[in-house]
RNA sequence: GGUGGAGUCGCCUAGUGGCCGAGGGCGCGCGCCUCGAAAGCGCGUGAGGGGGCAACCCCUCCGUGGGUUCAAAUCCCACCUCCACCGCCA
């Protein structure tokens, strides 16, 4: 949510910086609702401020034996003003709140305008490695070597849904447990939240309203409150503050978690990414930092090195990309994005997104910290990154690392726990 | 799932319609005292919002949301959360 304050002092400088990632900005409704709700308050507290004052009087009179009756008929009547009244503010706020709750948060100057043609290329790391002639997809290698089981994963949950097995199930727990391994030892605080959260927490993350129909819903039999099942824990993380506010000295606050991701994935691309590019439920390690405004640069540096390193020490080639403007998500104002190889595709794929979201996140999600003691309270800033999604780096683990006689060589990190050096198909 | 109890200013607590627009204690901050400290004494101690150049004024918040009333922390209704006991269960 951006800052009202900001819109109503500086609309020009707003609205251009929404323009890179907004076909066209009418900023007019939202100073309207602002100036109707100040002039409502102004008036609401007045009559408020009356009322209090002629019901302390009855109060007087009453204990004086006075009769009271007209007075009080009086401050009825003013009463019954305030109630009407009180419905335009609410109305009023309720509009402004819902125009604010739409409006991206505002780009940074380096975010390039524009989609994801105008993606910078910043880094690129190893090389696309010579696969011969006849290179096999992610889907036949985990098949031949028994790590996916893609029919009987679709018996399980359907179309979108596969089954880990044997040295697959046990490599993609070693990517896990990888990872946080390598998060705890840095110092980050290891978290394991709910899977399901309830409609509020979704609001402050932002998943709602907007994007109310990716996640799948759970309702309660009748009158009981939804919830969602998550498709990130950043969601998670993020709530973990709301509504809160951090006493001096808790800054920064670094966290990771892992958590299986649930998302509908309703009418995506799914067609064209075969086997275990993108499904329903996929797992990841996310980091999440909760820092000073003045730390956050350093803070998303961190965060972009951190994911590099994790890809890095898996021996994979990848790239890492600014996203422009308008591919970025939209309550960030910048975001990196790390790309594995996906040979088989002839495309760079996201393993891992980091962004810095400023203060639109804690000013939706209420989380603030103080400075210093005895000074005022200020919005945290919070930035998020993938560290890293598994599922999508087993597939290129074993693309990227196929051998001629269609064996598959295990990244360093991960022989101990699979107990092997080099996959091999079954015969 | 059932029954009972409870949710007040960082923490503990007083408070059953106007004297609570919230009292006390602890903690914390400042000051006095002291060579210094402790003790003691005094003062202060939340969040959000509106108006004003400013000094300053005003409004909201006693788990949340409704309701009754001239007036609600206090009465009524619903919900949330916590605690205790019972039942069930990984």
């Amino acid at each position: 949510m951006l800052d009202i304050e900001l819109i109503r002092s500086d609309p020009d400088f707003v609205r251009t910086a929404l323009l890179k990632r907004m076909d066209e900005v009418d900023l007019g409704p939202v100073l309207e609702a602002d100036a109707l709700r100040r002039k409502l308050v102004g008036e609401v507290e007045s009559a408020r401020s009356e009322r209090k004052q002629q019901a302390k009087e009855i109060g007087k009179l009453k204990a004086s034996g006075v009769d009271t009756a007209d007075a009080q008929k009086r401050a009825a009547a003013l009463g019954d003003q305030i109630t009407e009244m009180q419905a335009a503010l609410t109305e009023a706020e309720k509009t402004l709140h819902d125009l604010l709750m739409e409006l991206p948060n505002l780009p940074d100057e380096r975010s390039p305008a524009g989609g994801k043609e105008a993606n910078q290329v910043i880094r690129t790391w190893g090389e696309k490695p010579d696969l011969g002639d006849k290179p096999l997809d992610h889907v036949e290698l985990c098949t031949s070597l028994g790590l996916i089981d893609y029919a009987r994963g679709v018996k399980l949950g359907g179309n979108g849904y596969w089954l880990y097995t044997g040295q697959g199930a046990a490599l993609e727990w070693a990517l896990l447990d990888f990872f946080n391994r390598e998060h705890y030892a840095a110092g980050y605080q290891f978290m394991l939240p709910p899977h399901l959260l309830t409609e509020e927490a979704g609001y402050a993350a932002g998943q709602f309203p907007k994007f109310a129909d990716d996640v799948y819903h759970i309702a309660e039999e009748q009158g009981g409150r939804n919830s969602f099942l998550l498709p990130t824990a950043e969601t998670a993380i993020l709530n973990v503050y709301r509504d809160e506010i951090l006493p001096a000295g808790t800054l920064p606050v670094k966290a990771f978690g892992y958590t299986p991701c649930y998302r509908r994935e309703a009418g995506s691309y799914r067609s064209e990414e075969r086997g275990s590019v993108r499904g329903h439920q996929f797992n990841k390690v996310e980091m999440f930092q909760f820092v000073a405004p003045e730390d956050a640069e350093d803070a998303l540096n961190e965060l972009v090195a951190r994911s590099q390193m994790l890809v890095e020490k898996l021996g994979l080639h990848y790239q890492t990309s600014l996203l422009a403007a308008r591919d970025a998500s939209a309550s960030m104002k910048l975001t990196y994005d790390i790309e594995v190889w996906i040979p088989s595709m002839g495309v760079y794929k996201e393993v891992s997104s980091a962004s810095w979201a400023g203060d639109y996140q804690a000013r939706r999600a209420g989380i603030r910290y103080r400075p210093e003691q005895g000074k005022p309270t200020a919005y945290v800033h919070t930035l998020n990154a993938s560290g890293l999604a598994t599922s999508r780096l087993l597939p290129a683990i074993v693309e990227q690392n196929q051998q001629p006689d269609g064996s598959v060589i295990v990244p360093e990190p991960l022989r101990a726990w699979v107990g092997t050096d080099v996959l091999r198909p079954r015969r």
